[in-house]
Order: C-alpha cells, then structure tokens, then sequence
DNA sequence: TCAAAAGTGTTTGTGGTACACCCATGG
DNA sequence: CCATGGGTGTACCACAAACACTTTTGA
C-alpha cells in the first residue's frame, strides 16, 4: 500500500502504429496541441481510464487516430522512469500496433495534426518516444521472422514481390526473389486467390492469407 | 490530466525468481499474511514507490526477500486487467529473475512465509499469479534457445554435466549428451577453471562462463 | 518489338540429429 | 575389480545460400 500522502504515478498507453507506405515502412506521429513538448512529434497516446485495461485504452487510441478495428496490437514494453514526464509521475504502456497500408487518418483532440513518417527518418521526438519507436522497430523484425505477423500489414490479397518488398523494408535487407519463394511456399500459408493482377509488364499472381495458418507459423522460424 | 475525482490505478511490481535447486526449477513464492488472499502463496512483489523507477522496485523487492543483487532481471509483461485485485485497480508490472542456486531466503514483512516450489508442482496461487509464473516459464524458455541468460542460473564454475541439467529441466525435455557438448563448444562461451570435481566417479572439468561471450551469444541462437 | 515485371531449378555448404563405447577415479 | 559418472566421433539428412535466364503482357 502507499504511504499516506502518496499519490500514485499515472499511467498512460502510447501506442506505435505501423504501416508500409509507398514501399517505405512508416509510422504513425501526432503533433501535440499542448505543453509540455507542444508542437513536437509524438506517438499517439494517452491515459487509461477507470475500468478499462490496457489493452482497451490501447485500441480506443488506436480508433481515435486512425478510425480502424480489427488491427494487430501487441504490448510491447513498459516505460517508468521517474523523470520521463516532466508534468510527473507517468508510466507508459507502450503497445505495437499493425495496420493495413492505405489509411485515412485522423488527428486526436489533443494534437493539431497527424502523419505518417518513414521509421529511417524521424523528426526529433517528445518524451522517450524515440526509443519506444525504436524498440517497436526491433520486436516487429523479431516478429517478422518467427511468425507470420507481417501479413497484418498487408491488404487482404497482395503478390508474391509486394510481400518481398514488405519484408526487405521492414528487415532492411534485401532478400534473393527465388529463395523468398521458396520459403512462402513451404511455409504454405498463403492461397491463390484466383486473380491476377493488371499493371504494367507480366500479370501477377494474387494471394491471400491462410487465416487458419496463424498458429502453426508461431512454431517454427519463417525467416531467414 | 486524469479526470477530477478519478484515482490512478496503483502500480506494482511482481518478481518471478527462478533457480535450480535438487535438479529442479523452481520459483520462489510467498504465502500472504494479509487479505486479499490471505494465507494463500503468490509471487513477491509490492507497490512501486515514489521517484523509484520499474526495474529499482523489482530489484528492492528481489532484495527484500532474498538479500541477493547483481542478478539477471529483466521486465516481463505488464498485467493491468481491472478486475485482477480486487481491492481496486492495481496494474502490475512482472519481472522475470534467475539466481544461482544456493540461496538463503526472508519472508518479506507483508508475508508470514517464503519457500521455494517446483514450477511443475504450484500450489494455488492468489491474484493472476499462476497466469503471471506461466508466462514467465515460456519467457524463459525462449531466452535460453536464443542466449546465455541460462548461466545466470549457475554457480560460478560447473562441470558440462550440470549445463546439460539446467537446459533439461528448464526446457523439459532430454537432450543428447555429444551433441550438447558439442555446441556449447562451438558456441565458445565457456572457458576452463583448470579445476576438477572430485565426486564419486570420474573427475570432472570446471568451467565457467565468459563474462565478454554474453553479447555474442545474442546473435545466434544456442539452441536446438 | 521492346520495356517491364513475373516466374522458375540446381548446386554447394552448413548445421542438426541419431547413435555406443572407452576412460578415470574412489571405494 | 567394479561401480560411477566423464568424455569422445561419424554418417546421414534437411535446409539455407548463391546464382541467371525465360515468360507474359501492355504500350
């Protein structure tokens, strides 16, 4: 129990949102309306509410910026050190959020705007946020390569080099096209669709994801 | 920030302490002496303090109850359902600690009685603690396929025998002796005191871990 | 017919797994 | 000399890595 005059830390949830933008892994940043760091980049956050878990707040944020459900949300790490707020006592709940690519956004009340940034070039950030953004980046790698997560960031049918691309841009490597192939085959968690894509040059395969497949992923390494 | 009336919820600290004893793991439980769950076993752990940040209070309270520092800690997860204390709203932040086996251990103040318990063989637990020490045991697991963590658990030197005990125990399953030998070897993380054990039977070589191997050992995984 | 992107196999090396016997010591 | 635990090597298989050309379409 604390001590008499004690008032406990508050606690809030912030909540890295990634998504991959034009062949670029991007992620989510709101400009704060209000002190302290008024006018600087943060990731969306805020407190919880009474009666409501983490997770909860983590989504009601989640829906505040970007108006999605349904997205892949992932407690990351907790952040308590005592001077990371200067208001006070603030420990955070950082979640990992995966979304989707093409997404209208929406700027919470508290901030004056809101926009994707690529994780390679970030603006100088509020709080301690710089290195929640970039333990988020280093668990979604992690991530990437046992499970098959990655697909959360895909639409729901996408080609064999669109995953390619998702893949390099996230692990920041770049991966041999047949061997990739290969892999996705094995692992057998993806299904034809049927459709072929239209664009320039050879039509492409569309696949989806084999919602069924989730679990068995988890059990062995996907990648390298 | 927070609404007027509305209290923070008040945070904790829970800390589960794993070490070998009798060729077992075991986790270090305390039986409550007040209510909520009074009488009942459940993980040590107390309310985070003023200006003391997360991994300070996991450390105090790991003090507390076992005299023992400088030992690996390292955040879990963090539990924040409104519904897990039923006193009011207590989020909790789980940390994950491994000691060296022979270890004398205190009953905290709050506690009337502190044991060691296998983790295949718990007692009813209060609070969410068995939910808490499951995660914790899965954590472990991991960390020891991907890193050195699993010498925490040792005493300075140790013959190859007893490395191949911990790994069993922990993991739960047997593993071949050659074969584990032999990576451990190429693995280059371990060096000879030069001492031997003089047991019954053969002799055994000492050897002990080095200190330098830890952040290699991160790269690539140790096992399987 | 050309530009653009999709698709496809083979070879080589490394690392995991399975498996059984001899060695050094104390009693 | 025997019981107890310590220590050692090899053969097979599966998977990762490197690597370049052909196919299909729209403009």
């Amino acid at each position: 129990m604390a001590t008499t005059r004690y008032r406990y830390p508050a606690i809030s949830v912030d909540v890295v949102i990634f998504a991959l933008r034009e062949d670029d892994l991007q992620v989510l940043l709101v400009q704060r309306r209000y002190p302290p760091f008024a006018g600087q980049w943060a990731i969306p956050g805020g407190f919880v509410e009474a009666g409501e878990s983490l997770e909860a707040a983590a989504r009601r944020e989640l829906k505040e910026e970007t108006g999605v459900r349904q997205v892949y949300l992932e407690q990351l790490y907790t952040f308590g050190d005592p001077k990371r707020d200067l208001r006070g006592r603030v420990v955070t709940v950082a979640y990992l959020a995966l979304v989707p690519a093409p997404l209208a956004i929406q700027a919470g009340d508290d901030a004056c705007d809101a926009r994707w940034w690529s994780v390679y070039q970030l603006p100088p950030l509020a709080f301690d946020h710089a290195k929640i953004i970039k333990y988020a980046l280093q668990r979604l790698r992690y991530k990437l390569e046992y499970t098959a997560a990655g697909f959360q960031l895909l639409p729901p049918s996408f080609t064999l080099t669109k995953i390619q691309l998702a893949y390099q841009v996230v692990l920041g490597v770049p991966l041999d096209k047949r061997n990739f192939r290969r892999r996705i085959a094995q692992a057998g968690i993806l299904e034809e669709t049927g459709a072929l894509t239209m664009s320039r040059g050879r039509p492409a395969k569309l696949y989806r994801f084999r919602e069924d497949a989730m679990a068995e992923v988890k059990a062995r390494r996907l990648f390298p």
